[in-house]
Order: structure tokens, then C-alpha cells, then sequence
DNA sequence: ACCATAGGCAAGTCGTCACTTGCCTATCAA
DNA sequence: TTGATAGGCAAGTGACGACTTGCCTATGGT
């Protein structure tokens, strides 16, 4: 499970999409298509951009809600509070996957 | 640079790694070896873990000294606790990698 | 001096991942 | 109903990453 976090985190593309929903929750993908575009000079394709959202989601840090034909996407920054504190003070140590 | 410490984090074997060295500080790669195997069943190289302890140096996050024929390594949390931070909080969006 | 120990370097293999291309479905507006 | 928009599915390609194998250097004990 949070195996998936650290995976989803190790794309610098996936971490500038979380900055992108960190400034703006709600967007839809063709949107974030054109902030990675426009801000971050990433021309990537709409199916690429897809592709990293599932990601994204498979880690729950991103859900996503359906209306009509868009679908819009919120950051879920709940996974991150636990990844890290792993190693910052002597803790139980988790069975790897 | 947090790129270093995202892509270091990203393997299970790396993090396990982390894991031992947050227990017991100022291993050499042969105790390191034999940890892995014995505690995590983790058969792997000599090289194999050497390869992974040269990937947590570059991140900052393992700081080696020498010492006669041994190398011993510590574990060093402090780029860790920037890098999640990121995203918990209304945050000045960094410049991709 | 010898030999075992601790580690490094470099090339090669294999799998996974990011990304593309092509086609197909669904919703809304005219 | 037609067409444009928003998105999904699946196969293919290319590159990078994890790991191995083989050989080489250096330190220390006896």
C-alpha cells in the first residue's frame, strides 16, 4: 500500500501533477493537459497524463468524481503524513513487499 | 536534487535498507548483506546492495566513512523531512527536474 | 610473504515503466 | 441526428533500473 505512494512519487511528471492539484483542486484531465503544458513546458499526451492520474489514484493520492463527461480530480495528501515518518524517530520496522 | 531522494526511495530494498540503518547506525556492506538476508529473507549481492547504498549516498541520505578496510555507513533523515511537506500545505510549486 | 577479507569497477541481462499510436465509447450542443 | 468534445482500452516501443558475473585493488592477520 505504501508501496504504491513511493511509486507514484518517483515521477517527477506525477509530483508536478500533484502541484498542479495542490494550487487547484476539481480539474479535469484535459486541464491538467494544458497546465503541464503551459506552465511546466511538458507536452505530453492526453493518454499519458491519464496514464499518471491512475496512477496517482492507485496510490490514493489523487480520488476522483464523475459528472457528466468530465471527470475532475482532488489531491489526497493522507497517504503522505505516515510514508516519511518511517524513519525520522526509531519505529517498528514494516514488512517489505 | 529531492529528485535524487524520490527515485532512492522508490525500491522496497532501498527503504529496508533505511530500515536497518535507522536501527542500528554505522554498518558495513557485509553486515548490511547479511541483515537482508537473515532478518528480510532478502538474498542479494554484494554488489547489488552496494549499488543500492551508492543510489541512498547521492540522495543524502546514507553518509559513508572509511575507515582501515571497512566502510561503515550512517543514515542521515535530514532530506527527508522537506520533501513531503511539499504537498501538505499551500507551497510555492518547485521547478521539475 | 602469504592469503583471506572488505570493497570497487565494468559490462551484460532482464524486467518494468513512461509514453505513443490507433481505435472505441459516452456526453452535450447545433 | 450529426458532429465535436471528454475520456477509456489495448498493444507496441524505447529507455532506464535492479541485479548478476567476472575481475581487480587494498587492508590486515599469521
Amino acid at each position: 500500500m505504501s508501496e504504491d505512494v513511493f511509486k507514484a512519487l518517483a515521477d517527477p511528471t506525477r509530483r508536478t501533477i500533484l502541484d498542479e492539484l495542490a494550487e487547484r483542486d476539481g480539474q479535469s484531465l484535459f486541464e491538467i493537459c494544458s497546465r503541464l503544458a503551459m506552465k511546466h513546458e511538458l507536452a505530453l499526451t492526453r493518454q499519458a497524463v491519464s496514464q499518471h492520474l491512475a496512477v496517482l489514484e492507485t496510490a490514493g493520492l489523487v480520488v476522483s468524481r464523475r459528472e457528466g463527461r468530465y471527470k475532475f480530480h482532488d489531491l489526497d495528501t493522507q497517504p503522505l503524513e505516515q510514508i516519511v515518518t518511517r524513519w525520522l524517530r526509531p519505529h517498528p520496522p514494516e514488512s517489505t513487499p
